[in-house]
DNA sequence: CATGCGGATTGACCCTAATCAAATAATTTT
DNA sequence: AAAATTATTTGATTAGGGTCAATCCGCATG
C-alpha cells in the first residue's frame, strides 16, 4: 500500500459522484480536506471486520470486495463495490468497527475520508446528514436485494436477474463486457464459480451466449421467464 | 383494522424507545404529533413492496414480518420487527415506495408517523437525521447478518447462533421462551418450517430441549462449537 | 369428554448447488 | 512464441434443504 495526496482530478472526480454532487462546494470541499489517496494492489486487506476502521472510502479506481468470513474460513461477499462507489460509512456510526474485511479484487486506488470529521459534519450539517442518509438507504436496499435473491432465486435465475439489471430498457438483444472477473461475479451473487459456469451454459438454452468476459443477449424476454 | 388516536401510554412508550429517547423532548413531540395508532389481525398486510407509503411504523404491540415475493410466489423474509421497533424508514428515501410487503405476524398495533414530516423534520433538524442514520446503521447491519449467515451456515448452525443470541454472556445454561411462532422463526431465519424443526432435533445432541415455545441450554459451549 | 383445528414433527424423496478432481482456456512471464 | 500461471469449465459425487404427505400434539370448542 503506497499513500498519495488528492490529485486536482482525484478531487473532481469525487465531487462529481453522486454523495457529493448534491452538497454545497464549500461543505464538499470541507469534508475533503485532509483526505489522503491510497493504492493497493489485488487480494490487499484494506480493513478487517470487528477492527477499528478511521476512514470513509472512496473508489478512485479498481474493485472492493466485502466479505465476512466464517468459523471455517470460508468468505461471504456482502457486497462488491466499483469506481464511484463508497464503503464503509457504517463503521462510523457503530463505534468506528468495521460490520466486514474489505479487500482489493483488482488493483485499486480509494481515497480515505476522515470518518470522524465526517460524522462531526453529519451532527453540525443537514445536507452532509441527508447524504448519508441517502447512502445508507440505498446500500441497505443493495443488502435487502441480495439477500431477497438468495432465497428466492435458483442460480441461473439470480445470473439471469444480473445481467437483466445490465440491459437498458426497451431493447430486446444486446451485449456487455463483465465489469470483473467471473470469480467475483460468482461471490457477489453468493455461488461457487463452478455453479456461475454451469449457470452460464443453463442460459444458453435461453439465447445467452458468454465469450471470455463479453455477455450476449438474444432474447430479453426468454431472460426474464427464466 | 381499526384506527385509534395515540393514547398517554402509547406516548410514553414511543419516547421511551431507543429512536425517540435520544431527542430533545420537543423534537420527539413533534415527530409524533400527528400520528395514528392502528390495530391489525394476524395475516392484514399494512403495505405492499413497490406501492407508496405514507407512514414510518413503531411497533406498539404484536409482531410484523417484512418479506418480498418472488414470480412464482413464494415468500423470503427481510425481516421480522417486535414491539418497540421502527419499520418502514427506507421508503421515505426511496421515493415513498416500500422495498418489501409489510404483514401482521400475529394481532398487531403500531403508531404511524407521517414520512413526509419526518423527512422533513430531518432535512431541518440535526438531530433527528442523526437518530434516523443510527436505525439505518442498524437495520442495515441486521440485513447484512442475515445475509452472512445465510450464505456461511447450516441450518443448525444458524438455530444454534439464533439461540445464542438470546443467552446472556457468562450463563453456561438458561432457557427462554421464543417470542413468536416456530413458524415466523423459520421464515426469519430463511427455512422452511420443516428444516427448523429438523435442525432443532439436531440441536438435542448439544443439550437443547424444545418444548413447546420453551427452549432450554444444557452446554453453552457445545452449541457455539456447532 | 369427544371433536376439530392449526401448528409442529417425521418420513420419503428430490433438486440445487457445494466440493473435489481433472481438463481446458486465457493471461502473463520469460 | 514457449512456458508458466491463473482463470474457467466440465464431470462425478455428496450434503443440505425444499417439498409433499402423513402423523402427532396441544389447545380451544362444543
Amino acid at each position: 500500500m503506497k499513500t498519495l495526496r488528492l490529485t486536482s482530478n482525484d478531487r473532481a472526480v469525487l465531487l462529481a459522484s453522486r454523495f457529493f454532487a448534491r452538497l454545497p462546494r464549500a461543505t464538499a470541499e470541507a469534508i475533503l480536506d485532509g483526505t489522503i489517496v491510497s493504492t493497493h494492489e489485488e487480494h490487499d486487506i484494506l480493513f478487517r471486520q470487528d477492527e477499528p476502521v478511521d476512514h470513509v472510502f472512496f473508489v478512485l479506481s479498481g474493485l472492493i470486495r466485502l466479505y465476512r468470513l466464517g468459523k471455517d474460513g470460508r468468505e461471504a461477499d456482502i457486497a462488491v463495490f466499483p469506481k464511484g462507489e463508497i464503503f464503509g460509512e457504517n463503521a462510523m456510526f457503530l463505534d468506528h468497527r468495521a460490520t466486514a474485511n474489505a479487500q482489493a479484487a483488482e488493483p485499486l486506488i480509494v481515497a480515505r475520508l476522515e470518518s470522524r470529521k465526517l460524522r462531526q459534519l453529519a451532527a453540525e450539517n443537514t445536507d452532509v446528514a441527508q447524504a448519508l442518509i441517502e447512502l445508507l438507504c440505498h446500500h441497505g436496499k443493495m443488502t435487502e436485494d441480495c439477500l431477497a435473491e438468495d432465497r428466492l432465486l435458483t442460480a441461473p435465475q439470480r445470473v439471469a436477474s444480473y445481467i437483466l439489471s445490465h440491459c437498458p430498457d426497451g431493447l430486446s438483444s444486446f451485449s456487455f463486457r463483465l465489469p470483473f472477473q467471473k470469480n467475483v461475479l460468482a461471490g457477489k451473487l453468493g455461488l461457487a464459480p463452478e455453479a456461475l459456469s454451469r449457470a452460464f451454459s443453463m442460459l444458453r438454452q435461453s439465447g445467452v451466449t458468454v465469450k471470455g468476459r463479453v455477455i450476449e443477449i438474444r432474447d430479453r424476454q426468454a431472460l426474464e421467464r427464466f
